[in-house]
DNA sequence: CATGAATGAGGGTTCATTCAT
DNA sequence: AATGAATGAACCCTCATTCAT
């Protein structure tokens, strides 16, 4: 792991473990291993490192979760992969996931940070949109719909993580239904 | 309103808009038109404020949202009562909706506030076993059906509030439909 | 005891056991069960209740110390029974001895109250004067021999005071002559 | 001098004018010339600080004190020599005396410092005891006999900076003389 | 490029003192 | 006279950022 990556993982540990401000720079050069200088040689400033780890932890699980899939899926099957490669996600990179969860809506994100993620998931929007011209899912506004199925995962990847409960197959098919209905027609 | 419900509503307004740590106490003693040390008669300290902030701020939203019901509603109706409330609340009181939202599950709250919040929400978890015992709820753990229900409060009052729409009847009960059709059996 | 006897003994135990700035108005009222404003009502700050305590404790030690003795003594003896009460005094009231101990010579104390406790302890400096007319003591300036007399009893109050050990007529016998020693000629 | 010294010497001079809580950080920085970050680069705390200066005070002292003498001394003349060098570092560093002075005993020195600084002085309850048993020396307590002598030196050093008396070695030699028959047998 | 000591603005908090009651 | 909530200057300390090495 290169040392941009080091600063970035020690960065997005102690910032979900302490919080944005209990994070000084000092203690995450200490944590990556790195001299403090070293952090201002990759980042102009502690801002910019945020909306980076941001901007990566967003596009990582955006590459994850919208990673190739068999053609012509129908609709629900299709959201059904995304839904559960999102949750394994979540479930499997705890601090990623708190880290936006915490920052998602915070004033230091920038706005144009908040753009460029957003381009990351236009693929929900278009299986969205389909399911509403197919009749399978709910007309209402693709935003709103994007919203429940989004903070329907964020739910239950916070209860999965809290709960400690194992997610196995049987039981994501349980909760991927649980969102479908909420946006089902 | 008297001068500790001035300084609250101060606080509360500038870490919503600023970020809990770029919310000095200075500033939003300015905000509320006090002196700095007057914060201090009524708060010991930062911490304790912003504690004594969440936990009003919960207890405000539940005392609205579980105001008495008629007796005996099934159950469907009497969490769309529920339901109504919390959304109205939200859209109605942004400010106090988005410092929940930003300090759930935050360091700066206490397990102490955390757990005594938590009292102040039993009455959705005896619905939710109740319908789960009348087979009109899906027979999942109750903590996770709470948590679907309330993440689909956040994300309909998020909307609702990003995109500045109206909340009339109508949309109302479609959009507590979506939340029911979550959890229905 | 009146109100104001409370306070200076509630401020000089705080004093000695906290020091002068760990001792607030605030803890001082407390611990003498008055209010705030009270200590105002008596002094008017916290500079001159500390002056005041001071030249209290000075003069309530010099009132034990120089209380009548017999006429005509011999300049020994005479001595002997100054420093016999002086230490009684500083082993009998060790927050007095220390808090004087703790001020003496600091910027606290104004040169007024410097100059007016002075003016209590002239016996001391007639007894010197005559021992050395006599010859029975060096013949060294008064300030010194007062100065030698002076720590040698600050000395043994304070071991005493440090060892717990008991003060008996043998034993004010051996140190007042270490005393007698150290100014005799 | 390097920057930890002068701001030892800063800190120093303006904790024995001014009393430690009127000598703040930032004016201490400002004595020293140097900005008020860099006092924090070296010492971790004000408490800290001042803990430093008081041992390095102390052993100074006692380097001086104790510098090698020649070997099979009588023990008057051993306690003479040190005794000397005692009164002569004093009147030569008034500050490091006052410091030591104000703040032995006090609550801002913590006992580990206390601990450390006695070790230094061992030569002396060394003397003492054996003074002692060759029956030079009153045969009391050597915690005492200590007590007895420090006093003494602190006395004449106040005295000798008070009056601003010249240290000629005639008078060393009365001067000791005083103190040495404080303890004599 | 790499480093980490140095910087100083700004943070939370305290407390002597006041003054309306 | 008695009170104690209110005040704000001043304290100690932190930390993002810089820059000489």
């Amino acid at each position: 792991m290169v040392k941009k990556e080091i600063i970035e993982q020690a960065a997005l540990k102690l910032i979900v473990e302490r919080g944005l401000y209990d994070a000084p720079i000092s203690l995450i050069a200490k944590e990556a291993q790195v001299p403090v200088g070293s952090v201002y040689t990759y980042y102009e400033s502690k801002e910019i490192l945020v909306n980076e780890i941001y901007r990566n932890a967003k596009r990582d699980m955006s590459q994850h979760v919208f990673a190739s899939v068999p053609p012509d899926l129908p609709i629900k099957e299709e959201m059904a992969i995304y839904w559960v490669r999102a949750v394994r996600y979540g479930v499997s990179n705890p601090n990623a996931f708190y880290f936006m969860e915490q920052l998602t809506n915070s004033p230091h994100i920038s706005p144009l940070s908040q753009e460029q993620v957003r381009g990351e998931f236009v693929r929900v929007f278009q299986v969205l949109e389909k399911g509403i011209e197919t009749g399978e899912i709910k007309p209402l506004n693709v935003d709103l719909l994007h919203q429940l199925v989004y903070t329907n995962i964020i739910g239950i990847v916070k209860y999965l993580l809290a709960s400690k409960m194992e997610l196995d197959p049987t039981l994501e098919v349980h909760l991927f239904n649980c969102c479908w209905d909420t946006i089902k027609c």
